[in-house]
RNA sequence: GGCGGCGUAGCCAAGUGGUAAGGCAGAGGUCUGCAAAACCUUUAUUCGUCGGUUCGAUUCCGACCGCCGCCUCCA
């Protein structure tokens, strides 16, 4: 039975979707001003697990990720380039799939852009200034936060006491608002020459959290399951989205909260101040493997902060190493025909543990455990030949199970030309049934240099990258 | 000032009212022509400190120490 922490009611609930067999799930995504960095991926490796789980479970998902291209940086960066928006954008957006699909995860159904979405926030302003839930002042709209009492539930924010130790960062807004916590459904036109929208509204562009209401109600419906993002959009963005998607709509627009924390750098937070800023591609240019860095990512619950390290790094590549070796020595195995009801029971513990983990608010940490127990459990089969071709199909079949939820076991793709290789083992093998041991160890070496690193096996010679 | 999280072996860490998952590193061993890989054994009488509740706490409560985050656009 699968549970979620629920930010909303902070309680471990049993997640029960809206229409059975069926998951809407929106997902804030990037704002498109920049490479994403690892934490930034840490968000989006989690939103894969769990999207990727409940299709395990068998659920259909119709998840939506919003791409933020309306933005004051985005805006102001465009302006000093002299290019447009899309322009300014494309290769962001570009650079984001790639790493998005460099790091396994799999795309959403919907990819909105806020650019494309203004027909539908103006819409959604306008029912707000109808009901009396938003104000104009200055050209701008505003929320009017004392018309919405639930406002807070998400993030429990309790405005009574907490702006006398930040007051120096507060309200230094230069329109004029009834409240100092309204915020901007719609900016007035302020500098020349920026980018605005004409609507029934007026003239304007839209302010951030209007976004996120207009595309996940478009494509999800007025209530949908799950909304996620990092744990830095509770507060304001994820209750603004609440009050100005249930002030328009008056139904419920979220059932289940689920944020991701954020990483530490070698037990710091990351900032570019700080130098310790990493994207993904700084990564893979160090030599990192992008399935170690999934694996790292989605290592530690995704409620929990989680200290990324490039020596904690290093060591999870031999992990990972290990991981798929195994998954190809499994593959690869000679097994004679029958079953071994051991292996059967290990097996089912295995799924057991692996689905109770996953269960528990997506505890990766308990599902890989169970991985590594099965590894070794099979490992030590495979060794005295405690392996019968059922199970060796069973098991191949339920690692498959497992990968389509963390997809950490595919190997990457192998550069040197194959047949050379092969070749060079041909004659090493040559050279050892002649027991000519020092030509064997020099092709050893000749590969070991090119980065191939050779095992003798049972079943013959099996060749790899050096990890 | 308000709200929240964390502190478990050399490192990364899971977890629970009943006596500490998993990974990396280290040591010894099995196997091997030698390696590699794999496997086995070993590495926390103990879970920040001090109290309390309990038959029993790392797990609950309180205090304290240390670290981290949010409080207007940062995943």
């Amino acid at each position: 039975m699968l549970k979620f922490q629920n930010t909303l009611t902070n309680q471990l609930e049993e997640f029960r979707p809206i229409t059975e067999g069926t998951v809407r799930l929106y997902a804030c995504g990037p704002t498109v001003w920049n490479l994403a960095h690892v934490g930034n991926f840490r968000t989006n490796v989690f939103v894969d697990v769990l999207r990727r789980y409940l299709k395990y479970k068998g659920y259909t998902v119709q998840h939506v990720m919003n791409l933020t291209d309306v933005d004051d940086r985005i805006i102001n960066q465009a302006a000093e380039r002299k290019v447009s928006i899309d322009e300014y954008t494309a290769p962001y957006i570009e650079a984001f799939w790639q790493d998005f699909d460099t790091i396994g995860c799999e795309r959403p159904e919907v990819a909105p852009r806020a650019t494309q979405h203004i027909a539908e926030m103006v819409e959604i302003i306008d029912r707000l200034l109808e009901s009396g839930h938003a104000y104009r002042s200055d050209g701008s709209i505003y929320y009017r936060i004392s018309s919405f009492p639930e406002y807070g539930k998400l993030s429990k924010i309790n405005f009574a006491g907490n702006i006398a130790g930040a007051s120096e960062r507060v309200d230094t807004d230069k329109y004029e608002k009834e409240d100092a916590r309204d915020f901007a459904l719609w900016k007035a036109p302020d500098a020349e020459g920026e980018p605005t929208w004409d609507s029934k509204i007026g003239a304007g562009r839209p302010g951030w959290h209007i976004e996120c209401s207009a595309m996940s109600m478009k494509y999800l419906g007025a209530t949908f399951d799950i909304h996620t993002g990092g744990v830095d959009l509770i507060f304001p963005h994820h209750e603004n989205e609440i009050a100005q998607s249930e002030g328009a709509t008056h139904e419920p627009f979220v059932n289940y909260w689920l944020h991701s924390e954020h990483l530490k750098i070698d037990g710091e937070t990351m900032s570019k101040s700080k130098g310790n800023y990493y994207t993904l591609r700084d990564l893979v240019k160090q030599g990192h493997t992008p399935a170690a860095v999934r694996y790292a990512l989605l290592s530690v619950p995704y409620r929990k902060q989680l200290n990324f390290t490039i020596e904690g790094l290093r060591g999870i590549e031999k992990t990972v190493a290990g991981l798929q070796d195994f998954n190809a020595r499994l593959s690869e195995a000679r097994t004679d025909a029958g079953s071994n009801p051991e292996m059967r029971a290990v097996a089912a513990r295995a799924l057991e543990e692996f689905e109770s983990g996953l269960d528990d608010d997506l505890n990766t940490s308990v599902a890989l455990a169970a991985i590594h127990n099965l590894t070794r459990e099979v490992n030590t089969a495979l060794n005295c030949e405690g392996l019968r071709a059922d199970d060796q199909r069973d098991l191949l079949e339920l690692l498959r199970r497992f990968d389509s939820v963390l997809n950490i076991f595919s190997a990457p793709q192998r550069g040197m030309l194959d047949t050379e290789i092969q070749t060079l083992i041909d004659e090493r093998q040559e050279a050892r049934r002649r027991r000519d041991f020092s030509r064997a160890d020099e092709i050893r070496d000749q590969l070991l240099t090119r980065g191939i690193v050779l095992e003798d096996t049972r079943d013959g010679v099996r060749w790899k990258h050096k990890a």
